[in-house]
DNA sequence: TGAAATTACTACAACGTTTTCGTGTTGATA
DNA sequence: TATCAACACGAAAACGTTGTAGTAATTTCA
């Protein structure tokens, strides 16, 4: 019903200025105190809020940042925007959430929708196909244009901004290597293909234990799953299929690392439907903290990301950014901040 | 390094005045094909892109939404965003997610920020502070300044707007129907405090299919859990407890119905673990189909929300609702779509 | 008592668009 | 040779703010 109330005509009816109704509402020491008190309690009383948008405009800045993700549909990424909407909302931030869906042609549509002048940077986790195509023309554009740019979790070197990463090979490497000091002799992995920057880290991280306890590594026991299945029909069919080969051709396996909470969810669906026993006969570990770990049984023991903590650092970085590119023009070197991962022990291992 | 080109620079390097160049892109028929060529390849030279700040307050719109939600870790809601998204883009709009974290001047203070112009309509599902308080104000105040509300899930009938809901009753009764058709006598329910409206509304369901199967509700099947738990410490032991309690006080239940995913799993946790045999000795159902349900073992039936498609049918609503404003006055009576459920049967039951 | 300083305002430009209403050239027509 | 469209463009207002630069009226001080 009531339209919103603009300066111009609390001006009108106080029979003042704009000018001045405008600084009166900022309590500008130019006024009077008298004209003061009439103008606000007259802004109170029509519900006088200031309109957002002329603001921006005005000061070419949105005061919002926007988080380009591959799926919302995902434990890790919504405690990560959990933790950006929080860090931001502090600062008065508000954040405006892109989905890429894991492709590229999105990432950058959506990007592009918002970089417009809609938001004043940009936190971004890339899309598996972007990662695929190596294709980082939006992101250096983004850059180019002068719109800070804060990558999370799935990142690429090349591009200089600032970053926040978990110590994927650390995470795994104290995985793998707990698995080994609770005895476990025989250790294989469940990861992805290479071009999943954070597998191949994690994947590293598995040799990397296994090499520091003398152990040398099968290629027998790698199993790189296609993760472009993740989209189809029947993928876990597919990777359970491919768990039970290896249990079956390996019967001495007695440890698992998986490089996501879904394969070793399904790893140890697979072991329990062979009446391997959990974790006497074989010991599981995860990566990513999710639902589904505390609630499996046995609880799944994970190497915990704290995706909370990453989106808190990453607004926070990016924030300064922005701070740093009104304020002057003195740009310090890209930061990368590595997010330290926590080990949860539960019910997969002794 | 570069600024953003506006109008005015590309008016003033092709020596034409700002009208012609905004024209010429627009391909105006008063403005010359050579000209339009001459502005469009210089435009195009300088990677021209239009303000959007400055479009929305021209025209008074943001092309943007604001969905404001109790919590984003949680399967529904991510479901419901990933729907709202995807159709919110198809119709060229953004999306911005506003977390009440279940608190009431989260959820206000989230909305006024919005308000202020910067989004052109909302998507709410209320906090639970917001249900116990019944203080809608923020609501009918949105709707009082002419911004668009359309309200899913958490509604409240008071509220003039566009909702979209599940037939919660409708899906508990079908479940509830469904365990005893399977050979279920004594079914049992788990679920929230009547505040809670999804609950009190499954609860119902629960109830009218005892019924119409000639059963009389006893209320010592009734476990109401006081959600306000769910945010302590140790929240899933009070939780466990509680139906162990049940279970052992009334050991011929053999159904379980549950109102949401996780206290389905916590129960069948609770029986494993009693040496209760899933689904022989006892079926389980749950409501709202999320990671867990689908991972847990055995499997959990479930009646599946749709929230993806909640979400697409709330910013359609609203999307209409919005052009609906700016085109004429003339304002449509409130709808409440009903989406409805379905019940998807898996290892829990028979 | 007259100049300077203070007070309490207002006008205007600017942010980047779009759009309405001109307006100065053409070329054709009577 | 006036008259008039048609054409191709420009000026200016508007969206809602903020901030700078005035400007009257009053007060202060030498």
């Amino acid at each position: 019903m009531k339209k919103r109330v603009t300066l111009k005509e609390l001006a009108r009816e106080l029979d003042v200025s704009i000018s001045t109704v405008s600084k009166a509402l900022k309590n500008s020491p130019e006024i009077s105190q008298d004209t003061i008190d009439k103008v606000k309690a007259f802004a109170k009383l029509l519900k006088y809020r200031p309109n957002n948008i002329a603001l921006s405009l005005k000061n070419r800045k949105t005061k919002t940042i926007g988080i380009i993700i591959p799926d919302i549909v995902h434990h890790f990424f919504t405690k990560v925007i959990k933790g950006v909407e929080n860090y931001a909302n502090t600062k008065g931030y508000n954040v405006i959430v892109g989905l890429s869906n894991e492709s590229f042609s999105n990432e950058v549509i959506n990007m592009e929708m918002l970089a417009n002048g809609s938001i004043d940077g940009f936190i971004v986790s890339m899309s598996r196909e972007t990662m695929q195509r190596q294709d980082y023309q939006h992101f250096t554009e983004t850059l180019d244009e002068d719109i800070p740019l804060v990558m999370f979790d799935r990142i690429v070197a090349e591009i200089p901004c600032d970053k926040v990463i978990v110590d994927d090979t650390k995470g795994a490497r104290i995985a793998v290597d707990t698995l080994i000091k609770k005895g476990s002799k025989k250790v294989a992995i469940i990861t992805t293909k290479d071009y999943i920057s954070v597998g191949r880290l994690r994947t590293k991280g598995y040799l990397e234990a296994l090499k520091s306890n003398g152990i040398n590594p099968t290629s027998e026991l790698i199993l790189k799953i296609d993760d472009d299945l993740l989209y189809e029909e029947d993928h876990l069919g597919v990777i359970e299929k491919q768990v039970r080969e290896l249990l079956l051709l390996h019967t001495d396996v007695d440890g698992i690392f998986a490089v996501n909470e879904l394969y070793a969810i399904v790893a140890m669906k697979v072991a329990k439907e062979m009446g391997i026993e959990i974790p006497t006969d074989l010991q599981v570990i995860g990566f990513t903290d999710g639902m589904l770990s505390k609630h499996a049984t046995p609880a799944l023991s994970t190497v915990s990301q704290h995706g909370e903590a990453m989106g808190a650092k990453a607004a926070e970085l990016l924030i300064q950014r922005i701070n740093e590119r009104i304020e002057d023009k003195a740009k310090s070197p890209s930061k990368t901040v590595v997010i330290s991962t926590d080990l949860i022990s539960r019910g997969s291992t002794k």
